[in-house]
DNA sequence: CCGATTGTACGACATCTGTCGAAGTTCGAC
DNA sequence: GTCGAACTTCGACAGATGTCGTACAATCGG
């Protein structure tokens, strides 16, 4: 490895992030239950232990959009792929966005 | 016509509506500039006076998934149909994700 | 009544998207 | 070194979606 590698996977900046991109990833249903999971853990959560109603490769496929879109950040750990949400920068761009988000009724 | 005519046309209710499909209605680009465009507008807007990039069947398209979704109400006005956000319904049950849609740098 | 204006309905079509399974990669533990 | 655990990548595929053009419907003004 070289001395610059970065653990953390490719995302877009602040000022890359587009809101109809971000709107589209949150309008899935699995993506909508992985941002739930996120936002009530602040630290981090390992792609694996979300409760998901599909396979291995197809959550891997909606991480992506997620962090595509700007809207999640992912880390390598060990073996294990940590994921929180980018809660400053939604904040930031988007000023209760997220919070409307997550206050929907179940 | 009958006495209980309606001249506005079938939309979900507050109950009905469902975060994903509000999300989802909001994640286009066209759909998007309609939203901002009757944000502007508290009074309503006639369908055909936004500018729009695609022809007039697209727009009715795009207007029809706004309405079914929950976030535009529409009203028939001689040969025209006045759009309207649903901007009390929308923050009751998202407080702040229009404001925060809203807000997105441009 | 006629024509112009507005918008909807329908069918077609290319593209996008969510889903899966199988195979490959990376890391930690023994 | 070998095995297992945790994800990713690739290819495939069915269904959803955005787009258009044409045809149809309703309303208003002369």
């Amino acid at each position: 490895m070289s001395t610059a590698d970065q653990a953390i996977l490719q995302q877009p900046t602040r000022e890359e992030m587009r809101v109809e991109q971000v709107l589209h990833a949150l309008g899935d249903p699995v993506r909508l239950m992985i941002v739930q999971a996120l936002a009530a853990a602040p630290e981090g959560v390992a792609c694996g232990v979300i409760p998901l109603p599909v396979t291995k490769s197809t959550r891997t496929h909606h991480l992506r959009t997620l962090r595509e879109a700007g809207v999640i950040s992912m880390r390598t750990e060990g073996t294990r792929r940590m994921s929180t949400l980018r809660r400053d920068d939604l904040d930031a761009l988007y000023p209760g966005l997220l919070d409307g988000v997550l206050a929907a009724p179940r």
